[in-house]
DNA sequence: AACCAGGCCAACCGCTGGACG
DNA sequence: ACGTCCAGCGGTTGGCCTGGT
């Protein structure tokens, strides 16, 4: 992580050549950026970065929104199952980290690269040398990982599961999901979380409330919710609450299971006390089945207004380069494969 | 309590490729 | 054909946190 609101360039130089920030996001930006994405939705990021207000590159912007501040984010410790997944994928795809994303809802190439590297990679390599050892016959490279569990073991994933992980995450439509927001219908529960992010900025979050107040708002003004019934709509018509699968085109996909910590203080004071804690997303989403949730000013809980499956970084998925349903489908036990890469 | 090493991960850097004039 | 701009991608950096000593 960089110093957080360092002004390198400024520092370097005090002429000021550039204004553009580099460095952590502080809340304002983060705020800004949000609320412009909010409103005004996806377009070119260096004009998004100068129409916010913010002295941000475009690219900053994009990598911000992207990693950070998108709505569709799934944040926390990974599940069993996406370890898994990504452990199947990166044995085929390898270092795609983009494509590996792209299957994983809620999930950018840069967590999943990160945990790769900090996590599966030494937990495989560790497996490997066991497995080394304790079967001299074993002929596969130890460089780089084949089906290997998690936990340890050679284990087949569930076909089955991986179909659907991998058929759902692929069934959305991955331009943007404020592009998703903006053009399509949208699926509301009545627990509806629409900034899970801002519930774990490790910023000084005292000004949460009014923001959210704020926010919810200015979504109510350009209507897209509907308190009353629960309903986002956006001018194009509206979509039943709780379809899900093939019933709605924007369902949740299964890994996006999450449920509601009724006992749980309120995500406000969660926040509060939580601020400045650059661990406290971890902390709170190491377990998730915990969902923290914003209250809104009405009183109704929000969860996961944008998360409609994966937008993968606003980009769709490149069939062209790889085929991976036709893929799957020409294996007869796609798991049972021994992928070397 | 203080120090240190390692882990984690947000953000940056540099490259590539596509779109467009 | 060439140059420019931009989005996307993968690799790398470096600051904060945690746990061990």
């Amino acid at each position: 992580m960089r110093k957080p609101y360092m002004m390198e360039k400024d520092k370097m130089n005090n002429n000021i050549k550039s204004k553009l920030r580099k460095g952590l996001w502080s809340p304002e930006e983060d705020e800004k950026l949000l609320r412009y994405m909010i409103t005004k939705g996806q377009g070119c990021w260096s004009d998004i970065a100068r129409n916010a207000g913010l002295q941000r590159c475009g690219k900053s912007c994009r990598l911000r929104w992207i990693n950070y501040l998108r709505p569709d984010l799934k944040r926390g410790a990974f599940s069993p199952q996406e370890e898994e997944l990504i452990i199947h994928l990166h044995s085929i795809l390898g270092n795609r980290w983009s494509q590996i994303a792209a299957r994983l809802p809620g999930r950018t190439d840069n967590e999943i690269k990160n945990f790769w590297n900090s996590t599966l990679k030494k937990r495989l390599k560790m497996n490997n040398n066991i497995n080394a050892t304790s079967s001299p016959n074993n002929s596969y490279s130890s460089s780089e990982p084949r089906d290997v569990n998690v936990m340890g073991g050679i284990m087949p994933m569930n076909e089955h599961d991986l179909m659907t992980m991998c058929m759902d995450s692929s069934s959305s439509t991955s331009s943007s999901c404020m592009q998703s927001m903006h053009t399509t219908n949208m699926v509301l529960t009545d627990q509806f979380d629409p900034f899970p992010l801002l519930s774990n900025n490790r910023y000084d979050m005292t000004g949460a409330t009014d923001f959210l107040d704020n926010m919810a708002a200015c979504l109510t003004q350009v209507g897209m919710v509907d308190h009353d019934h629960g309903v986002v709509h956006d001018g194009y018509g509206t979509l039943e609450p709780n379809k899900t699968g093939l019933e709605s085109d924007f369902s949740l996909p299964p890994l996006e299971s999450r449920s509601i910590d009724d006992n749980s203080s309120t995500p406000i004071d969660h926040v509060k006390s939580h601020n400045n804690n650059n661990h406290f997303k971890n902390s709170c989403f190491n377990n998730t089945d915990h969902h923290h949730h914003i209250q809104c000013s009405n009183n109704v809980v929000v969860e996961d207004l944008f998360g409609f499956g994966n937008h993968g970084h606003g980009e769709s998925f490149r069939m062209e380069e790889w085929d991976f349903e036709g893929l799957i489908q020409d294996i007869p036990y796609f798991s049972s494969l021994d992928f070397q890469v």
